[in-house]
DNA sequence: TTCTTCATGTAATTAGTTACATGATTGA
DNA sequence: TCAATCATGTAACTAATTACATGAAGAA
Protein backbone atom coordinates (compact mmCIF):
# COMPACT_ATOMS: atom_id res chain seq x y z
CA UNK A 1 0.00 0.00 0.00
CA UNK A 2 2.66 2.86 1.68
CA UNK A 3 4.67 2.42 -1.40
CA UNK A 4 7.26 3.71 1.00
CA UNK A 5 8.96 0.45 0.58
CA UNK A 6 9.79 0.51 -3.32
CA UNK A 7 12.84 -0.18 -4.39
CA UNK A 8 14.87 1.88 -7.65
CA UNK A 9 14.28 -1.53 -9.74
CA UNK A 10 10.77 -1.31 -8.62
CA UNK A 11 10.34 2.02 -10.32
CA UNK A 12 12.45 0.98 -13.13
CA UNK A 13 9.97 -1.75 -13.96
CA UNK A 14 7.13 0.53 -13.08
CA UNK A 15 8.40 2.77 -16.19
CA UNK A 16 8.70 -0.05 -18.00
CA UNK A 17 5.08 -0.81 -17.84
CA UNK A 18 4.05 2.77 -18.09
CA UNK A 19 5.17 2.59 -21.95
CA UNK A 20 2.94 -0.25 -22.34
CA UNK A 21 1.86 -4.06 -20.82
CA UNK A 22 4.62 -6.47 -21.29
CA UNK A 23 5.01 -10.65 -20.04
CA UNK A 24 7.66 -11.02 -17.57
CA UNK A 25 10.05 -12.34 -19.96
CA UNK A 26 9.54 -9.35 -22.03
CA UNK A 27 10.34 -7.53 -19.50
CA UNK A 28 13.51 -9.34 -18.89
CA UNK A 29 14.26 -8.80 -22.30
CA UNK A 30 13.80 -5.14 -22.32
CA UNK A 31 15.86 -4.68 -19.15
CA UNK A 32 19.03 -6.66 -20.83
CA UNK A 33 18.04 -4.00 -23.90
CA UNK A 34 17.81 -1.15 -22.32
CA UNK A 35 18.11 -0.79 -18.25
CA UNK A 36 21.06 -3.08 -18.53
CA UNK A 37 23.47 0.14 -19.07
CA UNK A 38 22.11 2.48 -16.13
CA UNK A 39 20.64 -0.05 -14.29
CA UNK A 40 21.59 -3.66 -14.55
CA UNK A 41 19.62 -6.39 -12.49
CA UNK A 42 19.52 -10.30 -12.78
CA UNK A 43 16.84 -11.52 -14.62
CA UNK A 44 15.24 -13.83 -11.55
CA UNK A 45 15.11 -10.06 -9.82
CA UNK A 46 12.51 -9.13 -13.04
CA UNK A 47 10.79 -12.32 -12.42
CA UNK A 48 10.02 -11.25 -8.83
CA UNK A 49 9.34 -7.16 -9.02
CA UNK A 50 6.15 -6.78 -10.48
CA UNK A 51 5.00 -9.44 -8.09
CA UNK A 52 5.46 -6.62 -5.93
CA UNK A 53 3.65 -3.62 -7.62
CA UNK A 54 0.81 -6.15 -8.09
CA UNK A 55 0.58 -6.31 -4.11
CA UNK A 56 0.78 -2.52 -4.18
CA UNK A 57 -1.55 -1.62 -6.61
CA UNK A 58 0.43 -0.35 -8.90
CA UNK A 59 0.33 -2.63 -11.90
CA UNK A 60 -2.62 -5.60 -12.94
CA UNK A 61 -1.27 -9.22 -13.69
CA UNK A 62 -3.43 -10.86 -16.26
CA UNK A 63 -2.51 -14.87 -16.40
CA UNK A 64 -2.74 -17.24 -19.60
CA UNK A 65 -1.26 -20.00 -20.55
CA UNK A 66 0.95 -21.14 -23.52
CA UNK A 67 -0.43 -24.88 -24.30
CA UNK A 68 1.03 -25.85 -20.89
CA UNK A 69 2.85 -22.96 -19.73
CA UNK A 70 1.78 -20.37 -17.24
CA UNK A 71 2.54 -16.40 -19.03
CA UNK A 72 2.11 -13.67 -16.65
CA UNK A 73 1.25 -10.25 -18.43
CA UNK A 74 1.40 -6.92 -16.48
CA UNK A 75 -0.42 -3.48 -16.34
CA UNK A 76 0.27 -0.55 -14.85
CA UNK A 77 -2.85 1.01 -13.03
CA UNK A 78 -3.79 4.94 -12.21
CA UNK A 79 -2.47 4.68 -8.80
CA UNK A 80 0.96 3.24 -10.49
CA UNK A 81 1.25 5.99 -12.74
CA UNK A 82 0.60 8.35 -9.66
CA UNK A 83 3.20 6.70 -7.94
CA UNK A 84 5.73 6.81 -10.53
CA UNK A 85 4.77 10.54 -11.55
CA UNK A 86 5.91 11.50 -7.66
CA UNK A 87 8.98 9.41 -8.16
CA UNK A 88 10.22 10.86 -11.12
CA UNK A 89 9.39 14.32 -9.44
CA UNK A 90 12.06 13.20 -6.66
CA UNK A 91 15.54 13.75 -7.88
CA UNK A 92 17.58 10.93 -7.93
CA UNK A 93 20.77 9.16 -6.96
CA UNK A 94 24.11 10.40 -8.53
CA UNK A 95 25.94 7.72 -10.47
CA UNK A 96 27.70 4.37 -8.72
CA UNK A 97 30.26 2.96 -10.52
CA UNK A 98 31.71 -1.20 -9.99
CA UNK A 99 34.59 -1.27 -11.84
CA UNK A 100 37.05 -4.51 -11.09
CA UNK A 101 39.43 -3.80 -14.10
CA UNK A 102 40.09 -0.57 -12.62
CA UNK A 103 40.47 -1.74 -9.10
CA UNK A 104 43.12 -4.37 -10.60
CA UNK A 105 45.26 -1.60 -12.19
CA UNK A 106 44.78 0.75 -8.98
CA UNK A 107 46.74 -2.22 -7.01
CA UNK A 108 49.01 -3.08 -9.82
CA UNK A 109 52.18 -2.88 -8.02
CA UNK A 110 51.32 -5.76 -6.06
CA UNK A 111 50.93 -8.25 -9.49
CA UNK A 112 52.65 -8.13 -12.86
CA UNK A 113 53.39 -5.37 -15.47
CA UNK A 114 51.74 -7.82 -17.86
CA UNK A 115 48.60 -8.37 -16.12
CA UNK A 116 47.73 -4.57 -15.40
CA UNK A 117 48.15 -4.33 -19.36
CA UNK A 118 46.21 -7.55 -19.82
CA UNK A 119 43.29 -5.56 -18.06
CA UNK A 120 43.64 -2.48 -19.66
CA UNK A 121 43.47 -4.81 -22.68
CA UNK A 122 39.93 -6.16 -21.30
CA UNK A 123 38.84 -2.56 -20.91
CA UNK A 124 39.59 -1.43 -24.47
CA UNK A 125 37.64 -4.49 -25.64
CA UNK A 126 34.24 -3.35 -23.66
CA UNK A 127 35.24 0.23 -24.89
CA UNK A 128 35.04 -0.92 -28.65
CA UNK A 129 32.12 -3.56 -27.93
CA UNK A 130 30.33 -0.43 -26.49
CA UNK A 131 31.16 1.76 -29.19
CA UNK A 132 29.97 -0.48 -31.90
CA UNK A 133 26.61 -0.97 -30.20
CA UNK A 134 26.06 2.36 -29.83
CA UNK A 135 26.58 2.96 -33.41
CA UNK A 136 24.47 0.51 -34.66
CA UNK A 137 21.83 1.59 -32.90
CA UNK A 138 22.20 5.12 -34.14
CA UNK A 139 22.04 3.27 -37.17
CA UNK A 140 19.11 1.87 -36.59
CA UNK A 141 17.39 4.62 -35.02
CA UNK A 142 18.53 7.06 -38.24
CA UNK A 143 17.36 4.18 -40.85
CA UNK A 144 14.15 2.53 -39.15
CA UNK A 145 13.38 4.91 -36.44
CA UNK A 146 13.93 2.44 -33.89
CA UNK A 147 11.32 0.97 -31.53
CA UNK A 148 8.85 3.43 -29.27
CA UNK A 149 9.39 6.40 -31.88
CA UNK A 150 7.56 8.52 -29.04
CA UNK A 151 9.96 7.79 -26.95
CA UNK A 152 13.29 8.86 -29.61
CA UNK A 153 14.32 11.97 -27.89
CA UNK A 154 14.40 10.29 -24.41
CA UNK A 155 16.29 6.85 -25.93
CA UNK A 156 18.83 9.65 -27.67
CA UNK A 157 19.41 11.35 -24.56
CA UNK A 158 20.40 8.24 -22.44
CA UNK A 159 21.81 7.52 -25.95
CA UNK A 160 24.50 10.24 -25.85
CA UNK A 161 25.48 9.23 -22.48
CA UNK A 162 26.65 6.07 -23.51
CA UNK A 163 28.46 7.48 -26.14
CA UNK A 164 30.26 10.13 -23.84
CA UNK A 165 31.13 7.60 -21.69
CA UNK A 166 32.74 4.98 -24.21
CA UNK A 167 34.78 7.82 -25.67
CA UNK A 168 35.69 8.67 -22.45
CA UNK A 169 36.96 5.55 -21.62
CA UNK A 170 38.68 4.48 -24.59
CA UNK A 171 40.71 7.95 -24.41
CA UNK A 172 42.07 6.77 -20.63
CA UNK A 173 42.38 3.30 -21.62
CA UNK A 174 44.83 4.31 -24.54
CA UNK A 175 46.50 7.18 -22.67
CA UNK A 176 46.75 4.37 -19.46
CA UNK A 177 48.27 2.04 -21.90
CA UNK A 178 50.75 4.21 -22.62
CA UNK A 179 51.60 4.85 -19.51
CA UNK A 180 52.06 1.57 -18.33
CA UNK A 181 53.83 0.14 -21.17
CA UNK A 182 56.02 3.01 -20.27
CA UNK A 183 56.89 1.85 -16.75
CA UNK A 184 59.84 -0.06 -16.24
CA UNK A 185 60.16 -3.79 -16.15
CA UNK A 186 61.46 -4.67 -12.73
CA UNK A 187 62.24 -0.70 -12.04
CA UNK A 188 61.64 1.23 -9.00
CA UNK A 189 58.32 3.23 -8.16
CA UNK A 190 57.18 4.66 -11.14
CA UNK A 191 56.96 8.30 -12.22
CA UNK A 192 53.26 9.42 -12.90
CA UNK A 193 52.00 11.64 -15.92
CA UNK A 194 53.30 15.28 -13.73
CA UNK A 195 51.89 16.95 -16.54
CA UNK A 196 48.49 16.01 -16.23
CA UNK A 197 48.03 16.54 -12.63
CA UNK A 198 49.73 20.07 -13.71
CA UNK A 199 47.00 20.69 -16.15
CA UNK A 200 43.74 19.57 -13.72
CA UNK A 201 45.46 21.40 -10.50
CA UNK A 202 45.36 24.68 -12.65
CA UNK A 203 41.98 24.14 -13.64
CA UNK A 204 39.22 26.88 -12.19
CA UNK A 205 36.57 25.27 -9.42
CA UNK A 206 33.36 26.11 -11.14
CA UNK A 207 32.30 29.32 -9.06
CA UNK A 208 28.30 29.03 -8.93
CA UNK A 209 27.92 26.81 -6.15
CA UNK A 210 25.24 25.72 -3.79
CA UNK A 211 25.52 27.36 -0.25
CA UNK A 212 26.97 25.50 2.69
CA UNK A 213 28.71 23.28 -0.14
CA UNK A 214 31.29 25.53 -0.02
CA UNK A 215 34.41 22.90 1.84
CA UNK A 216 35.58 20.11 -0.23
CA UNK A 217 35.76 16.84 1.68
CA UNK A 218 39.30 15.44 0.88
CA UNK A 219 38.10 13.24 -1.69
CA UNK A 220 39.65 11.04 -4.54
CA UNK A 221 42.45 8.09 -4.40
CA UNK B 1 41.32 -22.27 2.50
CA UNK B 2 40.36 -22.60 -0.96
CA UNK B 3 39.89 -18.47 -1.75
CA UNK B 4 37.75 -19.90 -4.59
CA UNK B 5 34.91 -18.17 -2.75
CA UNK B 6 36.11 -15.03 -1.79
CA UNK B 7 34.46 -11.19 -3.60
CA UNK B 8 35.53 -8.86 -5.18
CA UNK B 9 35.40 -7.18 -2.38
CA UNK B 10 37.64 -9.40 -0.45
CA UNK B 11 40.23 -8.03 -2.39
CA UNK B 12 39.43 -5.14 -2.54
CA UNK B 13 40.07 -5.12 1.34
CA UNK B 14 43.19 -7.54 0.85
CA UNK B 15 44.69 -5.10 -1.87
CA UNK B 16 44.40 -2.06 0.43
CA UNK B 17 46.09 -4.72 3.60
CA UNK B 18 49.27 -5.11 0.74
CA UNK B 19 49.92 -1.18 1.28
CA UNK B 20 50.09 -1.36 4.69
CA UNK B 21 48.52 -2.83 8.15
CA UNK B 22 45.07 -0.55 8.86
CA UNK B 23 42.86 -1.05 11.86
CA UNK B 24 39.33 -1.57 10.88
CA UNK B 25 38.33 2.32 11.39
CA UNK B 26 41.50 2.92 8.82
CA UNK B 27 40.20 0.46 6.09
CA UNK B 28 36.59 1.95 6.19
CA UNK B 29 38.28 5.30 5.77
CA UNK B 30 40.50 4.28 3.27
CA UNK B 31 37.26 2.98 1.38
CA UNK B 32 35.98 5.85 2.11
CA UNK B 33 38.48 8.18 0.81
CA UNK B 34 39.90 6.14 -2.57
CA UNK B 35 37.71 3.00 -3.62
CA UNK B 36 34.28 4.67 -3.31
CA UNK B 37 34.54 6.30 -6.55
CA UNK B 38 34.93 2.72 -8.54
CA UNK B 39 34.14 0.35 -5.87
CA UNK B 40 31.67 1.76 -3.08
CA UNK B 41 30.64 -0.41 0.12
CA UNK B 42 29.06 0.40 3.01
CA UNK B 43 30.93 0.71 6.22
CA UNK B 44 29.41 -2.21 7.90
CA UNK B 45 30.79 -4.54 5.14
CA UNK B 46 34.38 -3.36 5.58
CA UNK B 47 34.18 -4.74 9.45
CA UNK B 48 33.14 -7.72 8.30
CA UNK B 49 35.18 -8.70 5.17
CA UNK B 50 38.33 -9.11 7.11
CA UNK B 51 37.54 -11.40 9.05
CA UNK B 52 37.14 -13.76 6.30
CA UNK B 53 40.60 -12.75 5.03
CA UNK B 54 42.15 -14.28 8.32
CA UNK B 55 40.17 -17.73 8.45
CA UNK B 56 41.47 -18.01 4.41
CA UNK B 57 44.85 -16.89 6.22
CA UNK B 58 45.53 -14.05 4.02
CA UNK B 59 45.79 -12.05 6.96
CA UNK B 60 46.50 -11.62 10.55
CA UNK B 61 44.50 -9.52 13.18
CA UNK B 62 45.90 -8.27 15.80
CA UNK B 63 43.63 -7.46 18.70
CA UNK B 64 44.50 -3.88 20.76
CA UNK B 65 42.60 -1.65 23.43
CA UNK B 66 41.53 1.39 23.47
CA UNK B 67 40.78 2.34 26.96
CA UNK B 68 37.49 -0.06 27.69
CA UNK B 69 37.49 -0.93 23.75
CA UNK B 70 38.81 -3.07 21.26
CA UNK B 71 40.96 -2.14 18.46
CA UNK B 72 41.75 -5.01 15.66
CA UNK B 73 44.74 -4.32 13.02
CA UNK B 74 44.70 -6.32 10.09
CA UNK B 75 48.09 -7.32 8.27
CA UNK B 76 48.50 -9.02 4.96
CA UNK B 77 50.33 -12.84 5.15
CA UNK B 78 52.52 -14.00 2.29
CA UNK B 79 49.79 -16.21 1.20
CA UNK B 80 47.69 -13.13 0.80
CA UNK B 81 49.97 -11.83 -1.23
CA UNK B 82 50.12 -14.48 -3.26
CA UNK B 83 46.47 -14.62 -3.79
CA UNK B 84 46.20 -11.19 -4.21
CA UNK B 85 48.70 -11.39 -6.94
CA UNK B 86 46.98 -14.72 -8.49
CA UNK B 87 43.65 -12.18 -8.70
CA UNK B 88 45.85 -8.78 -10.18
CA UNK B 89 46.61 -11.46 -12.97
CA UNK B 90 43.44 -12.29 -14.05
CA UNK B 91 41.03 -9.63 -16.44
CA UNK B 92 38.63 -8.20 -14.32
CA UNK B 93 34.87 -6.80 -14.83
CA UNK B 94 33.80 -4.16 -17.01
CA UNK B 95 32.56 -0.77 -15.51
CA UNK B 96 29.00 -1.52 -14.16
CA UNK B 97 26.92 1.94 -13.93
CA UNK B 98 24.03 2.60 -11.99
CA UNK B 99 22.64 5.95 -12.08
CA UNK B 100 18.61 6.52 -11.12
CA UNK B 101 18.84 9.88 -12.02
CA UNK B 102 19.48 8.93 -15.31
CA UNK B 103 16.49 6.41 -15.11
CA UNK B 104 14.13 9.17 -14.27
CA UNK B 105 15.43 11.03 -17.35
CA UNK B 106 14.57 7.95 -19.73
CA UNK B 107 11.25 7.87 -18.16
CA UNK B 108 10.82 11.63 -18.32
CA UNK B 109 7.62 11.90 -20.48
CA UNK B 110 5.53 10.30 -17.27
CA UNK B 111 6.33 12.96 -15.09
CA UNK B 112 6.56 16.97 -15.81
CA UNK B 113 9.32 19.11 -17.67
CA UNK B 114 10.32 20.29 -14.09
CA UNK B 115 11.09 17.18 -12.62
CA UNK B 116 13.38 15.76 -15.90
CA UNK B 117 15.63 19.10 -15.49
CA UNK B 118 15.76 19.12 -11.62
CA UNK B 119 17.32 15.70 -12.18
CA UNK B 120 19.76 17.11 -14.77
CA UNK B 121 20.36 19.73 -12.22
CA UNK B 122 21.24 17.28 -9.61
CA UNK B 123 23.69 15.35 -11.94
CA UNK B 124 25.51 18.91 -12.50
CA UNK B 125 25.80 18.97 -8.82
CA UNK B 126 27.04 16.08 -8.81
CA UNK B 127 29.77 16.67 -11.43
CA UNK B 128 30.77 19.88 -10.17
CA UNK B 129 31.33 18.02 -6.42
CA UNK B 130 33.51 15.50 -8.38
CA UNK B 131 35.12 18.42 -10.40
CA UNK B 132 35.99 19.99 -7.12
CA UNK B 133 37.54 17.24 -5.35
CA UNK B 134 39.49 16.13 -8.02
CA UNK B 135 40.98 19.68 -8.82
CA UNK B 136 41.66 19.39 -4.94
CA UNK B 137 43.30 16.31 -5.29
CA UNK B 138 45.32 17.24 -8.11
CA UNK B 139 47.04 20.03 -6.10
CA UNK B 140 47.93 18.56 -3.36
CA UNK B 141 49.24 15.75 -5.33
CA UNK B 142 51.21 18.79 -6.85
CA UNK B 143 52.20 20.96 -4.10
CA UNK B 144 52.85 18.13 -1.38
CA UNK B 145 52.83 14.90 -3.05
CA UNK B 146 50.05 13.05 -1.53
CA UNK B 147 49.79 10.47 0.40
CA UNK B 148 51.80 6.98 -1.03
CA UNK B 149 54.15 8.45 -2.91
CA UNK B 150 55.51 4.98 -4.04
CA UNK B 151 51.89 4.37 -5.15
CA UNK B 152 51.44 7.77 -7.13
CA UNK B 153 51.62 6.34 -10.38
CA UNK B 154 48.59 4.13 -10.01
CA UNK B 155 47.34 7.26 -8.31
CA UNK B 156 47.02 9.45 -11.00
CA UNK B 157 45.98 6.65 -13.30
CA UNK B 158 42.68 6.58 -11.32
CA UNK B 159 42.94 10.28 -11.20
CA UNK B 160 42.97 10.64 -14.70
CA UNK B 161 39.81 8.48 -14.91
CA UNK B 162 37.65 9.94 -12.51
CA UNK B 163 38.73 13.46 -14.62
CA UNK B 164 37.49 11.51 -17.49
CA UNK B 165 34.46 10.57 -16.38
CA UNK B 166 33.26 14.19 -14.89
CA UNK B 167 33.90 15.73 -17.81
CA UNK B 168 32.00 13.62 -19.91
CA UNK B 169 29.26 14.11 -17.25
CA UNK B 170 29.01 17.65 -17.48
CA UNK B 171 29.33 17.98 -21.37
CA UNK B 172 26.23 15.55 -21.33
CA UNK B 173 24.81 17.20 -18.90
CA UNK B 174 25.20 20.28 -20.35
CA UNK B 175 23.84 19.31 -23.48
CA UNK B 176 21.00 16.89 -21.77
CA UNK B 177 19.51 20.38 -19.93
CA UNK B 178 19.38 22.22 -23.53
CA UNK B 179 17.84 19.55 -25.00
CA UNK B 180 14.75 18.85 -22.42
CA UNK B 181 14.90 23.08 -22.27
CA UNK B 182 13.42 22.94 -25.76
CA UNK B 183 10.79 20.16 -25.68
CA UNK B 184 7.67 22.45 -25.75
CA UNK B 185 5.44 22.71 -22.37
CA UNK B 186 2.94 20.42 -23.32
CA UNK B 187 3.59 19.85 -26.51
CA UNK B 188 3.26 16.60 -28.43
CA UNK B 189 6.62 13.91 -29.02
CA UNK B 190 9.37 15.87 -28.67
CA UNK B 191 11.91 15.95 -31.42
CA UNK B 192 15.57 14.34 -30.25
CA UNK B 193 19.00 15.49 -31.47
CA UNK B 194 19.11 14.18 -35.00
CA UNK B 195 22.40 16.17 -35.97
CA UNK B 196 23.96 13.79 -33.27
CA UNK B 197 22.13 10.48 -33.66
CA UNK B 198 23.63 10.78 -37.97
CA UNK B 199 27.37 11.33 -36.19
CA UNK B 200 27.38 8.31 -34.60
CA UNK B 201 25.74 6.51 -37.43
CA UNK B 202 28.71 7.63 -39.54
CA UNK B 203 31.56 7.03 -37.29
CA UNK B 204 33.28 3.80 -38.19
CA UNK B 205 33.43 0.40 -36.68
CA UNK B 206 36.68 -0.62 -34.93
CA UNK B 207 38.05 -2.96 -37.20
CA UNK B 208 40.77 -4.72 -34.84
CA UNK B 209 38.04 -6.87 -33.10
CA UNK B 210 38.78 -10.37 -31.05
CA UNK B 211 37.89 -13.42 -33.04
CA UNK B 212 34.13 -14.93 -33.31
CA UNK B 213 33.02 -11.05 -31.20
CA UNK B 214 31.98 -9.81 -34.72
CA UNK B 215 28.05 -9.82 -34.15
CA UNK B 216 26.83 -7.23 -32.33
CA UNK B 217 24.22 -8.43 -29.91
CA UNK B 218 21.03 -5.43 -30.62
CA UNK B 219 22.04 -3.55 -27.31
CA UNK B 220 21.40 -0.08 -26.56
CA UNK B 221 18.45 2.01 -25.33
C1' DT C 1 30.71 18.64 32.75
C1' DT C 2 28.38 18.32 28.84
C1' DC C 3 28.26 18.03 23.94
C1' DT C 4 30.11 16.72 19.74
C1' DT C 5 32.80 14.15 16.95
C1' DC C 6 35.80 10.30 16.39
C1' DA C 7 36.02 5.41 16.65
C1' DT C 8 34.39 0.44 16.89
C1' DG C 9 31.54 -2.72 16.38
C1' DT C 10 26.86 -5.98 16.06
C1' DA C 11 22.06 -7.24 14.61
C1' DA C 12 18.34 -7.56 11.61
C1' DT C 13 16.77 -7.44 7.19
C1' DT C 14 16.63 -7.64 2.18
C1' DA C 15 17.90 -6.87 -2.47
C1' DG C 16 20.08 -9.34 -5.49
C1' DT C 17 22.50 -13.27 -7.50
C1' DT C 18 23.44 -18.04 -9.21
C1' DA C 19 21.74 -22.22 -10.25
C1' DC C 20 18.30 -25.18 -11.47
C1' DA C 21 14.23 -27.07 -13.92
C1' DT C 22 11.33 -27.62 -17.65
C1' DG C 23 7.78 -26.62 -21.38
C1' DA C 24 7.15 -24.74 -26.18
C1' DT C 25 8.74 -23.93 -30.81
C1' DT C 26 11.33 -24.23 -34.82
C1' DG C 27 14.42 -25.90 -38.09
C1' DA C 28 17.47 -29.53 -39.86
C1' DT D 1 12.53 -36.80 -34.35
C1' DC D 2 16.22 -34.65 -32.41
C1' DA D 3 18.64 -30.66 -31.00
C1' DA D 4 18.81 -26.07 -30.20
C1' DT D 5 16.82 -22.10 -28.73
C1' DC D 6 13.05 -19.47 -26.93
C1' DA D 7 10.31 -18.82 -22.91
C1' DT D 8 8.80 -19.09 -17.90
C1' DG D 9 9.49 -19.63 -13.70
C1' DT D 10 11.27 -21.26 -8.56
C1' DA D 11 14.70 -22.25 -4.84
C1' DA D 12 18.67 -21.57 -2.23
C1' DC D 13 21.98 -18.63 -0.85
C1' DT D 14 24.66 -14.47 0.35
C1' DA D 15 26.56 -10.02 -0.30
C1' DA D 16 25.30 -5.89 1.11
C1' DT D 17 22.60 -2.45 3.42
C1' DT D 18 20.36 0.14 7.24
C1' DA D 19 19.91 0.82 11.80
C1' DC D 20 21.41 0.56 16.21
C1' DA D 21 24.53 0.94 20.24
C1' DT D 22 28.15 2.77 22.75
C1' DG D 23 32.98 4.03 24.31
C1' DA D 24 36.81 7.57 23.94
C1' DA D 25 38.65 12.09 23.30
C1' DG D 26 38.61 16.80 22.83
C1' DA D 27 36.28 21.27 22.84
C1' DA D 28 33.38 24.68 24.98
Amino acid sequence: MSTGDLTTTSYAILGLLAIRPWSTYELAQQMERSLKHFWPRAQSRIYEEPKRLVREGLATATKERVGNRPRTTYSITGRGRDALAAWLARPGAGPVIEFEALLKVFFSEHGTRAGALANLGAIREWTQQQHAENVAFARLLRDSGGPFPERRAQIVLIGRFLVELADALDRWSVWATEQVSAWSDEGGVPEPDWSFVEQVAARPIAAARLPGASDYPSGSV
